[in-house]
DNA sequence: AAACTCACG
DNA sequence: ACGTACGTGAGTTTT
């Protein structure tokens, strides 16, 4: 019989860290934990022999069921900070390895092995959990085995039914009933107070159940009886809490989790300075060997073995008579694999200071290699955009047809880690060349076996060399300008300072949190608003609350807003703008879950517009020497795409009119013409329609717009009686998320939303407002993505050389010469309208001007 | 590394 | 009884 071995994460990495010495590595990192954790996975590993393996780990650190009994949390301690670190290398560890690691939010790694272990009986494996925490014990049955850490992890004690039985007297579906008792401290489940293992265990030998107890607690004389009664609530509570979720949604096959190779361990391990663990792997060359070759045969795909280059002389030789027309190209621990589709692979090891493999560096290979990178062949590639980058660095193009794996996972699925390594882990693919260029194949299909081969073909792959020509061409910036800003700000600041210090009675800094509130809640004894994790807030909302009580505190407010112009925008662009005066931002294709894209480095999609004080800084986003900025913006495009999903005549026809659709909205909620809606009115209905967009909920509009949440509850009602199909669009998201775990936008792009089968009642809300909002918010992005690539083809074919630099999620902006400015102006607003047909029109506005100022 | 705050759509 | 609006990235302070 097949076995499969299931690793409760957490739970032994923190036995690991507590049995451990804390050592540091010759780097100084605190590696103990995950040392000891290995150390325990290889000696379970030779007792067990598994042919699958998954390590299950909390998505957080805060254990979502738990969260209602945040007040019994009290006692727990926090996370020593010599071990939250090797958290984050335990993950890149199991990555590297190969090792299948599963982590789902919402949901605890007991939950994870419960239902993976129900799973693996439905087909016909056996299971082995290996855990620190006795909550496990529920799951143990005739096919499933649980290993507990004894004397830390130095030893594992096997438990069977019967052994259960024999040393608990238990069977395993009473262990909750038993934790309903006496409780778990270290997993802050209550229990009964006064209610220990031994009363615990009496009582459940005596009635069995949890229930039964209670209904006995009545006769039940004395203190313990008196106790039950008290706390029957609190018991059967726990029990619950104690019960774990055997019917987790989790999407990935237990065929996909292939225990790998055991040498492929040595690299990780060495890397860390394991050298005692990577000595107690399998030896000889029969073991070195044959696992490189196996993966490969398991795959079917015929793969020689790979060459070893290291020379650009080998390479050059190598690939001198190459005849594939497919190749796949990746870099990857340490290495570059290269695969072609006729069988031929090879590996050149990069890095030059390896201690097994001198390596070149990736300049040198990718140098030798340059025949191959402008050739017109089909290449395969993790993240072309990235590649392209650095190629262009030395003068190489890639050439060839793409396919992008990394655009693939993103929308196989968003916002999981994104590495190749990671990628071919999880799907049992040794990290190899061959397996990277299966991986591919197999992900196209999976994007077929979807429907989204055509966003991935049509919006995404050729967005990818859109968002390149926009990174390279970069944004110019106004370098004088922002040192004027720098200095003007600067001063005002040195005078604020000195105003709140003389306010404020003494120095201190104000940009700390907690510093500031000692000052305000402490000394000043004003009345404090909202509390924070760990202490009082002071945010804008809190000191806008009591700004009228101390003249200190509109004093905070200004140097707060001026302090974070300065040092986010005009400190932070004059760093990143070189002597050239262009700011070249990194336009990220596969990070939102919802579809959008994200820049970052600078962000150029958060430059201050909404107040005048950081509407200025616009005022240094200038167009090169002679052109013009031409800016188009969509116009209500969140709320277009809803009249439209939900297909609501009321909402479709005010955009066919040409209405003002806020002032629409207040008309139709406060039934008077369009003519008597008053400013106040347009906005409350604004926030309303924003509202709807975000997955509206009344507490939340009631704490937008100032209202009582009755008056919250009553506004949304009577905006679904206008809009009844907005309603029933709303409720079909949340069913179908429910239902089929994701929710789709109008192009296909999907978002699981596991959250909205949660136990808890703040995860699940979450996910029934995201499942309400991402088909808008992303329907809305695929849109403009659409047009980007629209407005990119029709400036080349049309011989501009006006160019796109930004997007901004609604907006587009264009660096065209003076000349061409007007007809460019035409080209985005064209490209823009037509880039989705919809119920109602798509109206994007284009503005022109000398700077990012001008244009709004 | 995490918490807090705040900039944008 | 509970308690949040959706999606991002960055600077500063604190642990």
């Amino acid at each position: 019989m097949e076995t499969l071995l299931l690793i409760d994460g957490y739970s032994l990495v923190h036995r690991a860290f507590y049995a451990m010495p804390p050592l540091t590595n010759a780097d100084g990192l605190y590696t103990n934990a995950v040392f000891g954790f290995f150390s325990m996975l290889l000696r379970v590993l030779r007792e067990a022999r598994p042919e699958y393996l998954c390590v299950a780990l909390d998505a957080h650190a805060k254990t979502f069921r738990h969260e209602k009994f945040e007040e019994y949390k009290g006692t727990r301690k926090p996370m020593p900070e010599e071990l939250r670190p090797q958290l984050a290398l335990l993950r890149e560890t199991l990555d590297a390895i190969g090792i299948h690691k599963l982590e789902l939010a919402g949901f605890e790694a007991d939950d994870i092995l419960g239902t993976l272990a129900k799973r693996a009986e439905g087909q016909g494996l056996r299971s082995v959990i290996v855990s620190g925490d006795r909550d496990t014990f529920q799951l143990i049955d005739a096919h499933t085995e649980v290993w507990m850490t004894r004397k830390g992890i130095s030893e594992t004690e096997r438990l069977t039914p019967e052994s259960l039985k024999e040393k608990y007297s238990l069977a395993p579906w009473q262990v909750p009933d038993l934790k309903g008792l006496m409780g778990d401290g270290s997993d802050n489940i209550p229990g009964v107070p006064g209610v220990g293992e031994k009363t615990a265990q009496k009582l459940i030998l005596e009635h069995q159940t949890l229930e039964n107890v209670l209904e006995a607690a009545p006769s039940i004389k004395g203190k313990l009886g008196e106790r039950l009664r008290e706390n029957a609530g609190k018991a059967v509570l726990s029990k619950w809490l104690a019960t774990i979720n055997r019917d987790v949604p989790i999407e990935d096959e237990i065929s996909s989790m292939r225990t790998p190779p055991l040498e492929s361990a040595r690299e990780p391990f060495l890397k860390l300075r394991f050298v005692s663990l990577a000595e107690r792997l399998p030896k000889g060359d029969e073991a070195a060997e044959a696992p490189r070759e196996e993966p490969a045969k398991a795959c079917d795909d015929g793969w020689k073995a790979p060459l070893r280059l290291s020379s650009p002389e080998e390479i050059q030789a190598a690939f001198a008579g190459a005849s594939a027309r497919e190749w796949s190209l990746l870099e990857a621990g340490g290495a570059l694999l290269i695969a072609g589709g006729d069988g031929f692979t090879a590996e050149i090891a990069l890095g030059g200071g390896d201690l097994l493999q001198p390596g070149l560096d990736g300049a040198q290979a990718f140098e030798a290699l340059r025949p191959l990178l402008v050739s017109r062949a089909r290449k395969r590639v993790f993240d072309g955009k990235n590649l392209r980058t650095r190629l262009k660095r030395q003068g190489i193009e890639l050439n060839g047809e793409l396919f992008d794996a990394a655009l693939a996972a993103y929308l196989l699925k968003a916002g999981q880690a994104q590495s190749a390594e990671g990628l071919m882990a999880a799907r049992g693919r040794a990290p190899t060349p061959g397996g990277f260029y299966a991986l591919c194949d197999e992900m196209r299909t999976g994007l077929e076996s979807l429907g989204m081969l055509p966003l991935y073909e049509e919006i995404e792959l050729p967005l990818a060399d859109v968002l390149y020509a926009m990174e390279q061409l970069g944004f110019q910036v106004d370098r004088e300008a922002l040192s004027a800003l720098q200095a003007e700000f600067g001063a005002k600041l040195m005078e604020l300072q000195a105003r709140i210090y003389e306010l404020a009675g003494k120095s201190f800094n104000i940009n700390s949190p907690k510093q500031l509130g000692e000052l305000l809640f402490g000394t000043l004894k004003l009345p404090a608003g909202k509390k924070t994790k760990s202490g009082y807030s002071t945010d804008a909302e809190v000191l806008e609350g009591i700004a009228d009580l101390h003249p200190v505190v509109p004093a905070v407010l200004e140097y707060r807003g001026l302090s974070k112009l300065k040092s986010t925008y005009v400190d932070g662009l004059l760093m990143l703008s070189g002597r050239d005066c262009i700011i070249h931002t990194s336009l990220n294709q596969t990070v939102t879950l919802t579809g959008r894209i994200s820049s970052a480095e600078p962000n150029l999609q958060n430059i201050p517009v909404r107040t005048e004080l950081g509407r200025v800084i616009r005022k240094a986003f200038v167009p090169r020497e002679g052109n013009l900025l031409v800016d188009a913006d969509y116009s209500q495009i969140e709320l277009r795409v809803l009249a439209h999903m939900a297909g609501e005549t009321n909402m479709i026809a005010a955009f066919k009119n040409g209405e003002d659709i806020h002032a629409s909205t207040a008309a139709q909620v406060y039934g008077v013409p369009l003519n008597e809606v008053t400013g106040a009115m347009r906005s409350s209905a604004k926030a309303v329609n924003f509202g709807i967009v975000y997955g509206i909920s009344d507490f939340g509009l009631a704490k937008n717009i100032g209202v009582s949440r009755r008056e919250a509850a009553e506004f949304i009602e009577r905006y679904f009686a206008k809009y009844p199909a907005v309603k029933t669009f709303m409720e079909r998201c949340v069913a179908l998320a429910r239902e089929q775990g994701y929710v789709s936008t109008m192009f296909g792009r999907r978002r699981e939303i596991p959250e909205i089968r949660s136990p808890n009642y703040n995860t699940r809300s979450f996910g029934e407002r995201a499942a309400m909002n991402t088909p808008i918010q992303g329907s809305a992005a695929d849109i403009i993505k659409i047009a980007m690539v629209r407005v990119h083809r029709a400036l080349e074919t049309e011989g501009f050389s006006a160019r796109l630099i930004l997007q901004v999620h609604d907006e587009l902006i264009v660096d065209a010469p003076r000349g061409e400015a007007d007809a460019v102006a035409a080209l985005l607003k064209r490209e823009m309208q037509a880039a989705a047909s919809l119920s109602v029109p798509l109206v994007a506005d284009v503005k022109t001007g000398q700077s990012w100022y001008e244009t709004k």
